[in-house]
DNA sequence: ACCGCCTGTTTGGTATCGTGGAATTGAATT
DNA sequence: AATTCAATTCCACGATACCAAACAGGCGGT
């Protein structure tokens, strides 16, 4: 079905990652268990295009140039990105807090744009920019105001890692809290993923009426839960539904069920 | 000598652009020259594996999201990143100006990171991660340092434009502009591409003592360039001095010329 | 509501092109 | 110098990717 070749060179690609950024041709070869011969030749067509670059003290090979730019242009033509680019600078501006923008993808949360308030903070992309859905504000957001079908099959797919004491874990009480994110409209992370950091995630909307990703504000717990902590969500939810406008959603013109078949 | 199908998967991907962000099947196999039937495997192959995917209402593709992680991926393991994340944000804790750093390839700069010291601006990897060597200071802090051979083969091959009324256009004017930049160590950029907006450039060494990239700090021209000048331009020499040495390269061991060959 | 027209998609037969194994180069280690 | 391991090149075979042409399906125009 799928183009043999090509598919073998994307599968070489697909082995990199932050933990094993470099690789040789005979790692390579073991790895999607094909000849060191045919490995070569995929590699070498795909250093020509510079998808990938070799050492050239080591002779193994790293990801390329070629891939980082086009990642750059994915995410700058991402309309989500374009449509909140301004509102999330403001929202940096009002709450002196760290914005974060994320879509669903395969069971997790990729972010997609980050805005700082300050300097302080390293660059979050440099992290690799996925988190998990369930002890993340902003996965929480999206798993609540999605459909009950499919986090059903999120919840079966999943397992529970508890990173901090606070990290639901239970399938149980993860489902309580989305309960109650779906009635105040945000999502909490009180210190779940990371010691010391809370967030409030709240949901993003696209025409269709599904929530399309999410948008959170992060900082120190006592920053963040203290006692402008209701503030913060409101502005949160304002920006939030200021991007969904901009990305066509009309809340009222029908909600999630209705939108979905169009007459 | 490259193999063909892998080729011209690239050479589609290749063909994505800020510009030019969706294509659908019919111009893409005008762009490269083959068959719809072709170019359609092709396309599904990298469809199925997340380097495109396909807008449901339009039919026609974009660039994926594994493109985006790979990306990541790729400037998270650069070794020039890592090496100078604390260092940059240091730098613009201390100077309070916007600090980016970039790495040479193809006869232009790529920004591989960026910190700002306030929350105003927008992410600027969503502009597109590519300026021009001849109109920035990052550029110029490369050139100025480079190989003149490597000089020479550039002004072959570079057109120049004019962004602002600053712009150098004459290779004169530039060589310069090069030969005052290695007497003072650092190179300015006075509005040369964006009106109001001057940067301070500074090269980056690696091991071999050839130039490995460029940091620079810019803002506005007012408080770039009024008297604070020379103390941001002291920090950055500092800062990108200590980069240099953590990339392994030890002034005095040698130039550039000496260095390159080992003995 | 019908009809062209321009999309994206599927099919099948043929020649090409990628494949794997073995041979070669080359560097690093003992 | 000898040994080992990795990257690279070579080549003949046969699987596989290619093209042309046919199919499907949506949109705009009349």
């Amino acid at each position: 079905m799928a183009i043999q070749s090509v598919d073998r060179a994307l599968q070489i690609l697909n082995l990199f990652s932050h933990r094993v950024p470099v690789l040789g041709v005979t790692e390579i070869s073991r790895a999607v268990g094909l000849s060191k011969g045919t490995v070569h030749g995929l590699i070498r067509t795909l250093l020509q295009q510079g998808f990938l670059q070799q050492d050239s003290a080591t002779r193994k090979y790293r990801l390329g140039l070629k891939i980082y730019e086009l990642g750059i242009i994915w995410a700058g033509t991402l309309e989500i990105n374009q449509k909140s680019a301004g509102p999330m600078n403001q929202l940096a501006k009002e709450t002196l807090l760290e914005c974060r923008l994320a879509i669903w993808d395969g069971d997790s949360m990729v972010i997609t744009s980050t805005v700082h308030p300050r300097a302080r903070a390293v660059l979050p992309h440099q992290f690799g920019p996925r988190v998990h859905a369930y002890c993340s504000a902003i996965g929480k957001a999206v798993l609540a105001f999605m459909d009950d079908a499919q986090v059903e099959r999120y919840l079966k797919r999943t397992q529970f890692t508890a990173f901090t004491p606070n990290t639901v874990t239970d399938r149980q009480q993860l489902l309580e809290d989305l309960v109650q994110t779906r009635q105040r409209g945000y999502a909490f992370d009180r210190e779940e993923a990371v010691q010391g950091l809370s967030c409030i995630g709240a949901p993003i909307y696209q025409r269709s009426g599904q929530v399309a990703g999410a948008l959170s504000v992060s900082g120190g717990t006592q920053r963040v839960m203290g006692d402008k902590m209701e503030g913060f969500a409101l502005a949160l939810m304002n920006t939030a539904a200021e991007i969904s406008r901009y990305m066509g959603y009309f809340p009222g013109y029908g909600d999630t069920a209705a939108a979905d078949r169009p007459r």
